[in-house]
DNA sequence: AAAAAAG
């Protein structure tokens, strides 16, 4: 028997105010659940018009599933619960500015929003994310799953299990997802209880969902804390970070489709964009802020933002957010911008690949997390299949033509499949974009250099088959979810492992078979050994020559090395020993998967440098 | 060394 969402609050609520909680007490009759209050009138769907909501005094608590109230985990206390769904608890609160008893969704109500689901219409032809995504389902059973961390909440296998309200239940078959995949599966239940999350999961497998589902649900159930309101501020209750604007747009794009009509505001910015309309779009309201470095700390300098709310904070590709480029970035964000520290806030790192460095950092962020790794869809690289060419330098442009010769043979209902081909430099893009301009093939390029509106028109004019050729800088090489790119030519390859990883990551979607090529030779010598252990991981065809350039760079440096089945991006840091002795953080009991043999054949193979990142 | 991210 499953209970209605709206149900589960109701009764969580009474319970709540049954345990001693002084507040007036909501009744079953009493109670609208925030998705029914903001329907307009005349919305299509069958609802109860918006039935007179008492505003001040309607403090619904909500107890969370389980217990899985995120206060309870870090020691937290029911009073602590209560505080922190009456208001925000202490050490949240700023400046004495007043308080306003404004219910987002109401106010927000009275704007019509736009139907996210009809407007899909040209490039991706029809929204449906299991299909575009191609997770084959029936090979759900072999994914391998590795969790780590204390008390790691079990798996579910159906949306039912995990009752997210109604509203989001509703947008979870308009996305027409039948069933969770791996990584929903695991990281819902975990962060619906609240907990901190570091999760290694392919983009693709469905892990914008699995991050936005809980903070949507989540911020349902606490839309009634009070946010302080001081001129033009606004306090967003999540931020979504992503190192690149096209990955913010799109996580944006997805998370419009998750919130809809739950009354949840989602707004995304990013640079290179004007600001006045980003502005406005912040003055109508926003819970869920999805942003880019940049952009964000430019709007919290100008005390247009405020992060002071934040109690979920998500980062996606978060080893690039946390690599040097990106870190001080990161760390001056979350450190130093009047964020609620860890364990005030939950804080959720998603990435495809985790190198240790990166999850040393990343524990700066998180209290006591749980560290997920999610295999990809039947084996690592089953979908693509990977191949290496020796091309010398010179030589690079004739064999790329021979490869796009080859690729025109294949088009399919007179469209070319697309080929996205990664060069390593911004100047190396425009050269050969210009030159395969001259040689009469459809490519565009898409680049750092480029305006956003380049930008963004280059990714269309991919997208939609007009130029199926797009050259791309690494601006491309991470989260970007374009269905139908059949090929993935690495034509310089990028110098670390994980970055090969994520570039080939762009085929192999949609549930077709990917094929990516990578021409190599004399410059890519560092990659030699990693890339051919990776290969064979993953059941590729290495070459000859390859092996005996990777055995002959016998001693590279831990960085490019893999130290884990290729099955997964990463394996908890925490495990390796030199963590933390004497802390247990991975007792019996923990593998979710169960009887995955988690520690046999991982970190065996080439022993990896114990406590290098510590000493 | 390059890429990304603010203008």
């Amino acid at each position: 028997m499953r209970t209605s969402w709206a149900d589960s609050v109701a009764n969580s609520a009474s319970e709540n105010a049954a345990s001693g909680s002084s507040g007036p007490r909501p009744t079953r009759a009493t109670y609208i659940p925030p998705h029914l209050r903001n329907r307009p009138p005349s919305s299509d769907f069958l609802a109860p018009p918006p039935a007179a909501p008492s505003l001040g005094n309607d403090r619904v608590g909500y107890g969370g599933p389980a217990g899985g109230s995120r206060w309870g985990g870090g020691g937290g206390s029911a009073s602590k619960l209560d505080s922190g769904r009456l208001g925000y608890g202490s050490g949240g609160r700023g400046g004495g500015g007043g308080w306003n008893n404004r219910i987002g969704g109401l106010e927000r109500g009275r704007e019509r929003e736009v139907n996210p689901f009809d407007n899909d219409g040209d490039a991706e032809p029809a929204f449906d994310v299991q299909e575009n995504t191609g997770i084959n389902f029936d090979a759900y059973e072999d994914i391998p799953v590795e969790t780590s961390g204390q008390n790691v909440p079990p798996p579910v296998n159906t949306f039912a299990e995990i009752d997210l309200g109604e509203a989001v239940n509703q947008n979870i078959r308009r996305c027409k997802y039948v069933k969770p995949t791996p990584v929903q599966r695991n990281a819902i239940p975990i962060l619906l209880a609240g907990r901190d999350l570091m999760a290694c999961a392919q983009t693709g497998s469905g892990k914008t969902a699995a991050f936005c589902f809980p903070i949507i649900a989540g911020i349902m159930r606490e839309q009634y804390v009070q946010r302080p309101h001081g001129g033009r501020t606004v306090y967003p209750l999540a931020l979504i970070l992503s190192p690149t604007r096209e990955l913010s747009c799109q996580i944006h794009d997805e998370a419009k489709k998750f919130a809809y009509q739950t009354g949840v505001k989602v707004v995304v910015v990013y640079g290179g964009a004007p600001i006045n309309q980003q502005l406005r779009e912040l003055e109508r309201g926003v819970d869920v802020l999805v942003a880019t470095p940049g952009r964000l700390v430019d709007l919290v300098e100008r005390a247009r933002v405020s992060l002071q709310m934040i109690r979920y904070l998500a980062l996606d590709e978060a080893d690039r957010m946390l690599d040097m480029g990106f870190e001080p970035q990161i760390r001056k964000v979350v450190e130093q911008m009047n964020m609620p520290p860890c364990g005030r806030r939950q804080t959720m790192l998603f990435s495809a690949t985790f190198p240790k460095e990166i999850q040393r950092l990343a524990s700066d962020f998180l209290s006591n997390y749980i560290f997920l790794a999610v295999g990809r869809v039947g084996s690592s690289t089953d979908l693509i299949v990977q191949r290496v060419e020796y091309v010398h330098e010179t030589d690079k442009r004739s064999h790329l033509m021979d490869l796009l010769h080859a690729q025109r043979e294949t088009e399919v209902n007179g469209k070319h499949s697309l080929t996205l081909v990664f060069v390593e430099t911004k100047k190396g893009a425009d050269s050969l974009e210009h030159w395969l301009y001259v040689n009469k093939f459809p490519a565009t390029s898409i680049h750092g250099d480029r305006s956003q509106q380049e930008r963004e028109m280059a990714l269309r004019s991919f997208k939609s088959g007009k130029t199926p050729i797009l050259v791309a800088t690494d601006v491309a090489a991470r989260g970007l979810d374009i269905p139908h790119v059949a090929h993935v030519v690495n034509f310089d390859l990028p110098n670390d492992i994980d970055d090969y990883v994520h570039r080939i990551g762009r085929t192999g979607r949609a549930g077709k078979t990917g094929l990516a090529t990578a021409f190599f030779n004399e410059n890519n010598l560092s990659l030699a050994r990693p890339l051919a252990d990776l290969m064979q991981e993953s059941n590729q065809e290495v070459p000859a020559w390859l092996t005996r350039y990777a055995s002959r760079v016998s001693f590279s440096g831990g960085k490019n090395r893999r130290s884990v089945g290729a099955r997964f991006g990463g394996r908890d840091m925490r495990r390796d020993g030199s963590f933390n002795r004497g802390t247990d953080y991975y007792g019996g009991g923990n593998n979710s998967s169960g009887g995955y043999g988690v520690s046999a054949g991982y970190g065996g193979g080439y022993n990896p440098a114990v406590a290098s990142a510590w000493d």
